[in-house]
DNA sequence: TAATTTTATAGTCTAAATTTATAATAATGA
DNA sequence: TCATTATTATAAATTTAGACTATAAAATTA
């Protein structure tokens, strides 16, 4: 049993066909037959059934799989310390960020980043935080950028800043004139949401929910960019709730609609996370590093509560 | 790099030395020479400093070897889990046994395992306690049988049985006459002890001590087994303590000289102990059904107090 | 300094991994 | 249904990697 073995079965288990496992492992398709023929031989069990198609993971193929994923994940761990040893940070880092932190976020930091690590060859991906938590599982990121806490096992989170929630308040809403705005003065019922799958329409509506049991999603208007929010916001459809980062970009004249909350405001957590294994940790602290550098000269509240992103 | 290469590279930080870790290995020296410097080419780290006599590990070196025995480790797991599908128990298992267990516990099990898994090749090693720890950790044993609790981060413990400790009290001794003994009757100056390195004397000095804070250890008399403790204690040098099991090998005669605990008795706690990767868990398992099966019809004690195994 | 121990290197052999070419098989679509 | 396509398996050839024997080099010990 070798380590190339165990890295053919894992990505002939991930693209279900030897074909295109070949092409991603750099080699031909016969090699992996042969090479994944000589594992089951080896170990004497059926791992692939190549009955299905497409093909299927037998039921010790699985457990096999899942395995392979960890000693191929320990076995990298070795080149992380090596690295590690010789001060050296870089290769490729696939990073994942959420859509409500991608935009206002990515810019203030990634220039930053490439200037002082210019070897780490950053992938960045828009994915919500569901697809984040499956790709980071699975080992296609090493990292994500995402609103916490997750209560997920598998994953770690170290928190970059806290980004508090800014009440957005068009023209003669029932609201404008207040200075302050308090969560007691929200109704979910005119507010305007992301649509499914944001985890900050979560904590928005986490958010409503606390005063508020009972919560009645017949019509809610809903939009997948927190830019349309505010357009639509303007059309007199309702209020709507930004992060504060995304403030900093409304334009001014529109800067009289915002509210912030009193105090202590409510805010999402924002963190890093990674797998448990702590791959590449190198870069990850980096990353943490450069950020949360960045974020203490934007972002200076201190007392506020946090709102979970996760739907309940 | 290869899991081989992974595997020479521990048996040389094992022996320090390349030429008895290739025969340990099966292969000659040059195979390790080459191999090893295959692996410090491709990490372009080196990894043993041959300038040292014996053979050092460098800095990076150590951090290699600890995670190539990570991953090693969970390579071999892949073993356990074709094992687990075929409802396969076998091949080799290293197990320790501490010596004041290994002599009344062994022979109740023994025949009856090997019967009921004669495919399981049981090596068997009567070690100490701290012997056995190091041992599990750097994977030289697969379990051991040892008292418990131990407070050890890498090592997992399931408990097998308690232990009662029975007073053995000979003719002429100051509590000959007591039917049951309490903890407070006894006396770590008149009490005969296993000499150092015995987790049992820690036990009967743990047990002595909750009575009396101050122990002189000026003189004692001490001695290497049980069955010399009793014999010392017939010669009149004093009360001892022994193990509930020890006492079913106490020659008729003698039986009168037992005097049993008031309860709740004090007792140790015997467990299989193993390292926290769980490598051939379903050995484990075997070994834990069958030892806990017999000893069900050897101790049915229920109310006792645990007393601790370890050193003060 | 000679003898011994230990590691490194050179050359050779063998087995293993990979490739190209092609066959076999299953799925798809006219 | 039958050709077309996609996909996996097999065969033969090539390259690469792993291991061996023999021996040199270096360090240690007597």
């Amino acid at each position: 049993m070798t380590i190339t073995q165990l890295k053919y079965a894992l990505s002939i288990a991930e693209h279900k066909n030897f074909t295109k496992a070949a092409e991603k492992c750099f080699v031909t398709q016969p090699t992996l037959s042969t090479q994944i023929q000589k594992l089951e031989d080896e170990l004497d069990v059926v791992i692939f059934d190549r009955g299905k198609k497409p093909i299927e993971l037998t039921e010790v193929g699985r457990k096999i799989v899942f395995q392979a994923r960890n000693i191929v994940n320990e076995a990298e761990r070795i080149q992380d310390i090596v690295d590690q040893q010789k001060g050296f940070i870089g290769g490729e880092f696939r990073l994942g960020i959420i859509p409500t932190v991608m935009p206002t976020l990515l810019p203030m930091f990634l220039q930053n980043f490439i200037k002082k690590y210019p070897k780490v060859k950053l992938k960045i991906e828009e994915l919500t935080t569901e697809e984040i938590l499956t790709r980071i599982s699975d080992g296609h990121l090493d990292a994500a950028i995402a609103a916490t806490p997750l209560e997920s096992d598998n994953i770690k989170e170290r928190v970059l800043y806290y980004e508090p929630f800014v009440a957005y308040v068009p023209n003669n809403h029932r609201l404008r004139d207040k200075k302050t705005i308090e969560v007691s003065d929200l109704d979910i019922d005119d507010m305007l949401l992301l649509e499914d799958g944001h985890c900050f329409r979560d904590g928005v509506i986490n958010l409503c929910k606390s005063f508020k049991d009972q919560i009645d999603d017949s019509f809610q208007l809903e939009s997948g960019s927190i830019e349309t929010l505010i357009k639509l916001s303007n059309e007199g459809l309702g209020m709507t709730l930004l992060p504060y980062l995304h403030t900093l970009d409304v334009k001014e004249k529109l800067n009289p609609n915002l509210r912030h909350f009193k105090e202590p405001s409510p805010a999402r957590e924002v963190s890093i996370i990674y797998h448990k294994s702590e791959l590449k940790m190198q870069i990850i602290d980096a990353l943490h590093n450069v950020i949360s550098g960045i974020i203490r000269g934007a972002i200076a509240f201190q007392n506020v509560e946090i709102i979970s992103p996760l739907p309940k």
